[in-house]
DNA sequence: CGACGGACTGAACACGCGTATAGCGTCCTG
DNA sequence: CAGGACGCTATACGCGTGTTCAGTCCGTCG
């Protein structure tokens, strides 16, 4: 290999081993997620076991490193379709663009299984809808609603928890096929989802009035009230 | 202990030590998920790791006796709140309900991990939730959709879905209050869900009808088209 | 030019896991 | 009352894992 000794401060896109090990760690991690063992990551790279412990310390430092990196990747995913797909349809451009496809993977293996980088990630995402939201009310395209921040939480979780859902209740046979299903499966939610978000699915308002003078008044056994 | 000999045809409701070791598997696999070893059931169980073995064969097959043991319960569930809190009201009930805490935590482990429990669960939803839309639409409260059964799915891998990703982003530190992590995240999402439900969020029906024009031709490149 | 240092390897270690096996006690059965 | 069957335990085996270690190669620096 052309390598040499690597310079110590690697930054962002370089080709050096250590870079090496972490996208095929990435890569593995995401196809068969955080069990995967050591050794087969090691092969991916070319490269001995012992050398990514060399390199990482320990598989669970292996994986904030890849935590990083991809969490750099989104940011830059970010700023490629800067007003391009903005807002409600990021999420769908990383889950369905080739380019992507190993950080989505890798993305939805963590909110499986949970992790700082789940945090992080559902906290850029609802940041990222409250401002969406705001636009569109201020702009008269989206009703505003009584609890901007709990909306814009509520409507990350249950997108992304759908796709999450949908693609661990039915795995894509080749993991390498993870666009492709989650095309499939914005395709078979978009009608739906832009009737209920045009039209709601209720016809009269009883359960939201009754709700709302049920948060009004204070509840029997509250065991908190925000 | 009194046991004696165990009868062939054990059904139900024993408390035999099959029984019981049956029991603690789903206590941990849902707690701890199902990667937790075999010692740890057996000492739960007050049991020896052999006995466990004995009585299951493998580790595999004792999951899938749980996976039946837990799909048992739902259906007791179900039929224990027959109308009391019908259709959409369900998830909810079994979710935040002291009694089927370990259920509702073992299927909760299967939606993350996968596996047939899990698609079978999902099954059962959709199909409780198509009825209990048709009925809605047919009594005038719920709004008709221009495709039922994609609509069922799609409101049921939402709700399922944020509920399992806010456990997982958030995870209880004392894992035996799921049952109050997941009343708190009901308290967070109903007023949104119920804004979203009664009022949509988009202003204008443009995004959908753009849509079901886009649908109505067909796409320069579709896969598939139902 | 010699020696230091770091990338890198292959073998080995320690450990936890699921599972197999041998044996013990006790109850039903003939 | 003998005998077999079954519940059950303790121990051991084999395997895969993350990690360690001694050693080799090679570029760089004094």
């Amino acid at each position: 290999m052309r390598s040499g000794h690597a310079p110590r401060g690697v930054s962002a896109d370089d080709l050096t081993t250590r870079a090496r090990i972490r996208d095929a760690a990435v890569l593995r991690f995401g196809r068969d997620g955080f069990g995967t063992p050591l050794r087969a990551i090691a092969t991916d790279a070319a490269v001995s076991a012992g050398l990514v412990i060399h390199h990482f310390g320990t598989k669970e430092r292996l994986r904030e490193a890849c935590d990083e990196h991809v969490l750099d990747q989104i940011r830059h995913a970010k700023q490629d379709n800067l007003g391009e797909a903005s807002g409600g349809r990021f999420l769908e451009y990383l889950a369905t663009a080739e380019q992507f496809a190993p950080v989505f993977a890798y993305v939805l293996r963590s909110l499986q299984h949970g992790g700082p980088l789940a945090a992080t990630f559902v906290d850029h995402m609802v940041r990222d809808a409250v401002d969406y939201l705001a636009e569109g009310v201020a702009a008269g395209v989206i009703v505003p609603s009584r609890d901007e921040p709990a909306r814009a939480r509520y409507l990350v979780l249950s997108s992304l928890g759908a796709g999450l859902l949908a693609m661990t209740v039915d795995p894509p046979r080749d993991p390498t096929d993870l666009a492709a299903m989650m095309r499939r499966h914005v395709d078979a939610i978009t009608l739906p989802a832009l009737e209920l978000y045009t039209e709601g699915f209720l016809t009269t308002r009883r359960m939201l009035d009754e709700y709302l003078l049920y948060v009004s008044d204070p509840p029997p056994a509250g065991e908190h009230a925000p």
